[in-house]
DNA sequence: TAGTGGTCTAGACCACTCT
DNA sequence: GAGTGGTCTAGACCACTAT
């Protein structure tokens, strides 16, 4: 009795169970309460619980549940809206990173084949790496990796470590002027060292986002930030619409 | 004998697997080229068939492979860039959509109560809905329904319907003049209509591209764009470093 | 210790594509 | 028809969190 015996609906079980979880969690549930647990529900639904599972899967990538080993699975809160190129578009401050960045480590060595060619340079070459994660009202939401040719940097001493050559990369580059950026976002999973900056298990879905700074009409670095998927949608902003979108947010706390 | 005899790694086998793979690939296999079939993959690594595949899964997430089903399991070519907004940071021709842009159809009706709190109208106010895909190199890489208030639309005769609808709607919209755009990047799942569109099964893991365009200040439209994640890297291209990643590409390409 | 989600297995059938 | 990936099952053990 491999399968089904309801067949003939052409829609794949776990993707109808994730449409009836879906309504069910938008009408009896709330922000941060615990469905029953996966046993309950995939009896409760006559399927499997690999099945079951499968339903889960997809609305925890759509960020509408989070599942706590221990715990449950919990509806989700609404995304977080984070700037990622604020309205200033990195004219100002590009490196930045204003309060809510934490640097994590330093380093200094030659650049990988992969990396020199990112930052079309020989590899071998020397490259200031900073770590650093992004921590919004209490929760990692990003890690970064910014990669820095030390030949862009002619005035750093580089004398000191750890965080305090950090400090000294990112101020000698916001030196050095940057008057570009170009962006890109794609899909991803963290790797161990991501991950557990990010305080989520390997394979965690993340948006990779990857940006070059231009100093003098020369690529001057590249950052390379991973945002949990889960919990982020990446906002690029600009002022003009902005005081529209709060605007909304205010009419819609109303209603 | 529910599981492991090796165990005592920490690693799940699967993050484990996807680690070999990924090296394989890189190694053994070039872009275009199928891999041995699931059964055997399995087989020679000595796990579960579904264990295996929870390692192809991730691969499939990270764009490194494409599955077909019938065919088998290829490896990917990297992901295409796709401009989403230009250089000239939507200033000009905003909503135009250049030529990869396909209008499927249009229709004009009252709006959804989720729909009008996004516009900032009140529920069932009359909006203009055009869904359109586009089209690079002859795949589909994105869906988008964009909604437009009639209101903001005075001088849109109703007449015809369709695709000279559509036209006119866009026309229109392109001479209120839009003047800002707002725009945010998060992670979410195809439904059935879209994933139709870009012949993909539903659940099928796409970008989702959120963008507010403004006129006179206001909140003139709203599009959702729906980019498949596996085939997409967006870009947020400004001239200045275009010019730079062009050269890299170039230097790339020889070595 | 009890309960939860996470991993893994072995086997089955279904839907699709090619020859 | 043969071969592929896609779905589904029933059951087991592991890792973690609470009490």
């Amino acid at each position: 009795m491999g399968q089904g015996t309801l067949a003939a609906v052409a829609e794949p079980k776990y993707w109808h169970l994730r449409t009836v979880l879906l309504r069910t969690m938008d009408t009896e549930f709330s922000t941060g309460q615990v469905l029953p647990n996966e046993r309950e529900l995939s009896a409760r639904f006559g399927v499997a619980r690999a099945t079951l599972r499968q339903a889960l899967d997809q609305l925890e990538l759509e960020g509408r549940l989070v599942r706590r080993r221990g715990i449950g699975t919990l509806v989700a809160a609404p995304r977080v809206g984070v700037p990622v190129a604020g309205p200033e578009g990195g004219r100002s401050g590009a490196v930045h990173g204003g309060p809510d960045w934490k640097v994590v480590d330093c380093t200094t060595g030659p650049a990988s084949a992969a990396l020199a060619r990112t930052l079309n340079l020989a590899e071998g070459e020397q490259v200031h790496t900073v770590r650093r994660m992004r921590v919004v009202q209490g929760v990692t939401v990003a890690a970064e990796s910014l990669h820095v040719p030390s030949a862009a940097l002619p005035h750093l001493a580089v004398v000191v470590d750890g965080n305090d050559r950090a400090r000294g990369v990112l101020r000698q580059l916001e030196r050095v002027g940057v008057d570009g950026e170009s962006r890109s976002v794609e899909l991803g999973v963290a790797e161990s060292a991501e991950a557990a900056l990010l305080e989520r298990p390997p394979g965690t879905p993340v948006l990779v986002v990857t940006t070059q700074y231009a100093a003098a009409g020369r690529l001057a670095a590249v950052a390379v930030s991973t945002y949990r998927a889960d919990t982020c949608k990446l906002t690029f902003g600009e002022s003009g619409v902005a005081v529209q979108v709060a605007a909304e947010v205010k009419a819609a706390a109303v209603s």
